[in-house]
RNA sequence: CGCGGGAUGGAGCAGUCUGGUAGCUCGUCGGGCUCAUAACCCGAAGGUCGUAGGUUCAAAUCCUUCUCCCGCAA
């Protein structure tokens, strides 16, 4: 007999993690935000866990607020709640809801990275390695007991494109080996020392500006922490340009803010260095490469950045 | 009708206000120079200027329609 599960989840990420669940589980509800009008054309969209829930005739459940709307998941016989990257917190009466336990996977090895925007910080804060962390939840946020966890190395390499691909990947793989010992109840149950806890904000647009008083290896983690979202940018002769990715050349004599023109090279000094811009997306236009902007600029050497 | 940017040879752009021969930086191809080169020199190919219609002797350029791409805000 499957045990019965609510899932709670709403983005890309939580994909692999439904779908573990529904080969593993039956999966009486899935808990998703509501649709939302999206982009220029205000098109209705669904979230990618909605998508997957309608695919394999899963009921789908949208409360705008779900702490003030929980009959629903109250009134669904359950064994499990597991959440991932819901996006709103449950009250205690839901959690206490599934006889065996509500738990949920989290990108990060807390109790480092509590919150909204674990692998972005993992990056953006010069962690050397993340990972995953099932865990009991508790009405506070991300400080549940924990019960498995797995861990990956940061490349320098990895972008928040990659290092979420990999976690998801890696959350759906831990999710399947330590659901049989949460089940029988065997699993492990150890507590977080709060006093080390770190948290991982959710992004905002002044995080996406550079500042180029930072010391360059900051700025190239905050350029490949929000790469390919919500991408970093810098001002650029008075227009807002995408910094996609860059690279970094100490220098001592280096000013920041002051434009290094090289042959095909466009170098923005920093605190210690120059950041050299390899792909750029500059304002109304395409993602291009640093040549390819610099092919169609005139009198370069002439601007500014802020 | 939320605000704004854009569509011009393979790439990135200028030209549009003030209609009148299609331009720049690259790339590609051919040739030259060089021990050699992503460097330099010479030459060539390649564009119905996003779509449809209108104004005009004449439209990339002015007017109108539509399509697509992108940033902000939600």
């Amino acid at each position: 007999m499957k045990p019965k599960v609510i899932f709670m989840g709403t983005p890309d990420f939580a994909v692999p993690i439904l779908e573990t669940l529904i080969k593993l589980t039956d999966v009486v509800l899935v808990v998703t935000q509501p649709d939302k009008l999206v982009g220029r054309k205000k098109e209705l969209k669904f979230s990618p866990i909605k998508e997957l829930a309608l695919k394999n005739n899963i009921e789908v459940y949208q409360p705008t607020k779900i702490r003030n709307e929980m009959d629903k998941v109250l009134a669904t016989q359950a064994d499990l709640i597991v959440t991932c990257a819901y996006g709103q917190i449950l009250p205690k009466e839901i959690l206490d809801h599934p006889t065996i336990a509500s738990i949920n996977v989290h990108a990060s090895l807390l109790p480092d990275l509590r919150g909204g925007a674990p692998i972005h910080h993992a990056i953006i804060d010069g962690y050397d390695k993340t990972g995953i962390t099932i865990m009991y939840m508790d009405e506070k946020m991300d400080s549940g007991d924990i019960i498995s966890t797995a861990e990956t190395k940061i490349l320098d390499t990895d972008n928040v494109g990659t290092l979420h691909d990999r976690l998801s990947l890696m959350g759906s793989k831990l999710l399947e080996e330590t659901l049989p010992s949460i089940i029988n109840k065997t699993n492990n149950r150890i507590k977080q020392d709060d006093s080390k806890a770190t948290f991982a904000k959710v992004i905002t647009r002044d995080d996406e500006k550079i500042d180029f008083n930072k010391e360059g290896k900051k700025i190239i983690n905050q350029i490949r922490g929000l790469n390919p979202f919500p991408l970093s940018y810098a001002v650029i002769n008075g227009e807002e340009a995408k910094i996609i990715e860059a690279s970094f050349e100490e220098n001592i004599n280096a000013v920041p803010y002051k434009v290094y023109i090289e042959k095909k090279r466009f170098g923005i000094g920093a605190k210690d260095g120059i950041i050299y811009i390899e792909k750029i997306k500059p304002f109304g236009k395409k993602t291009m490469n640093i040549s390819d902007y610099l092919n169609g600029s005139q009198s370069v050497k002439d601007w500014s950045v802020k």
